[in-house]
DNA sequence: CGGCGCAACTTACCCGGTTCAGTGACTTAC
DNA sequence: GTAAGTCACTGAACCGGGTAAGTTGCGCCG
């Protein structure tokens, strides 16, 4: 079955190539008459352009990537990556843009894939996660023009764009609800201390617990598995003094936390208050549910496709700070006994 | 920056794009000496072949299609969807195929970006989850010869290929287990009735439970979210002659149902004993840990990733069972007291 | 030594859109 | 009445790689 092209069209409409493609695409050259034959003809024979051809003359791919740069045992929990998936095709979607995706083990992998598909014209841009301090994908994004945007940040990223939100803002926030409902021993389990935001996390807790006067303060680095949330878990709570209330930087290591908590015996919220970063169905799925730092993920996503259509389309783009983080509290959080 | 095309290599090896061109591809016509020279050349200035001129001239879009059906708050904690996507990636990305994903709402939907992935020659191909009874998609993807593959069965697919796993065994052997443990009371908590491995699942799961002389056993439908499961879970313990043991159709309206357990002051595995179907870390961070019809979805997404270029290259290809599943037992289940 | 066969290329056209430089026909302007 | 301008469209080049058909040059054989 050969799918149609404007050839096809032209010949039935008895005009040229050049005159379907006109009338195709909005562009003046052809009376109101006849774009309209030719569009009808073409909705009639179920035409659609050959995405190959158009990319080859001139055009975009109108496609973009995403790196996933996790083990799959990792990207399937967390909720985090489909939130923004989701997000993304909403705005991608609307101009039909396609969303390529590949999972890859390292950086270096990462870089690689980013050669290829700029080399082979796959994608029109990217979308760059995980960004840490001197990122060396940063250079290689900039040496090979490949349009992107870098979420997560403020980073030093030159002339691309980025896009974050005020994590600095949302813990000082989960901090200052945590000492308001008595809390004086807060412990911190944080996400690869590698990453921009996860530094960007540990300088504001850090600072704020210096201003409200809190010492014993502890940031125990993890990787946002469940394993690693446990173990960081276990450590804090087996010392003899435990703190009262532990904040982690992903749902996943918070529910980790709580069924150490549970299986130690220790009730939460009772003996334990704990907040979650980044809400999501896991949260309140758990019993008790987790108190929560929310931010709509999607919106956040869609906001990134925008900014790096923008950035296709040779606009200036810059830095952007968007998803508005607020706490939810929940059934995890009380005063200490 | 221009990227480098066949063109200049030609030009700097001193020979014909046609020669260039056979050099890359492995095909005869050059000798030894001047394909290793215009390797050489290609690798030294980078050049990757651009995928828009290759899928032009009669090639393939080198790329597949995966469309999402779930509503995203679901798609985020579902590890089934990201380590099918991982298992996908391990066998396209050997055969440098990019994965091209789409979030849908609606079957329909799904349909209209078959029909537009493959009129714009996008995509060579497929994967399609989700399968129901009479599945409207089925029809569509034979009249537009689009290579498929679908996962869940076995159904009536006609000509397009199929991957499934012994969903009947499994149940059989998780329902022989707590029975083994000294249950009589078995409910179970499906996912949404309408797809096809539900209904495989339901009929065996009832097929087992007559022959081993069960009476009470209920299966209530739900739709596998956390939400759901809950209302579901709680609807089979709040009755008087609750059951002891309940089965979920997949981890996440597990968790939501070990958390209505508990909410309600049972004690899991003491009260009541809790089987999740599909393993995934999910099951072992919550406490207790909970018993799981394991499988390795990354290599069932690998087996049906396999199929598909298969199924492409015009190959044959079939009805084909993989993924075997297996009772994974942890703290979740105990005889009843 | 002519002719054959073959390796090692070159030439030229194809894929299916986009785009730009024409080309008539028709209108408008002086 | 004719020059200029506009409109609606045509024809052809182009994007970059694939490939069938044609062209060398060379070794080998009778």
């Amino acid at each position: 079955m050969k799918r149609p092209t404007i050839a096809d069209i032209a010949r039935r409409a008895g005009v040229s190539k050049g005159a379907v493609s006109y009338a195709l695409n909005g562009q003046p050259g052809v009376s109101e008459a006849t774009r309209k034959r030719i569009l009808a003809i073409a909705q009639e024979i179920g035409f659609n352009a050959n995405s190959a051809a158009r990319a080859l003359s001139g055009a975009r791919a109108r496609a973009v990537g995403l790196t996933l740069c996790r083990p799959a045992r990792i990207l399937g929990i967390e909720p985090w990556f489909m939130g923004l998936i989701s997000g993304f095709e909403a705005e991608l979607g609307a101009h039909s843009y396609a969303l390529t995706l590949q999972v890859v083990a390292t950086p270096e992998q990462e870089i690689e894939v980013y050669r290829r598909w700029w080399g082979e014209r796959r994608i029109d841009g990217v979308i760059v996660t995980d960004i840490r301090e001197d990122d060396v994908r940063i250079p290689v994004l900039q040496q090979l023009q490949l349009p992107a945007v870098v979420i997560g940040g403020p980073g030093d990223t030159g002339s691309i764009a980025q896009i974050w939100s005020d994590d600095a803002g949302a813990i000082t926030e989960a901090v200052r609800y945590l000492v308001a409902l008595g809390h004086h021993k807060i412990a911190r389990v944080s996400g690869v201390p590698d990453l921009l935001h996860t530094q960007v996390r540990t300088k504001a807790f850090n600072e704020v617990c210096a201003s409200l006067g809190l010492d014993n303060v502890i940031t125990l680095p993890a990787d946002y598995t469940g394993e690693e949330g446990s173990r960081a878990t276990r450590r804090l709570l087996i010392g003899g003094d435990r703190p009262t209330a532990i904040i982690y930087d992903n749902d996943v290591m918070a529910v980790a936390g709580l069924a150490v908590a549970q299986e130690m015996g220790l009730s939460v919220p009772g003996d334990l208050s704990i907040v979650a970063w980044d809400d999501s169905p896991l949260c309140s799925l758990v019993h008790p549910p987790l108190t929560a730092l929310s931010r709509d993920i999607s919106a956040y996503g869609a906001q990134a496709a925008r900014e790096l259509l923008n950035a296709i389309d040779g606009k200036k783009v810059g830095n952007v700070e968007a998803g508005r983080v607020h706490l939810t509290p929940r059934g995890s959080t009380a005063p200490p006994r």
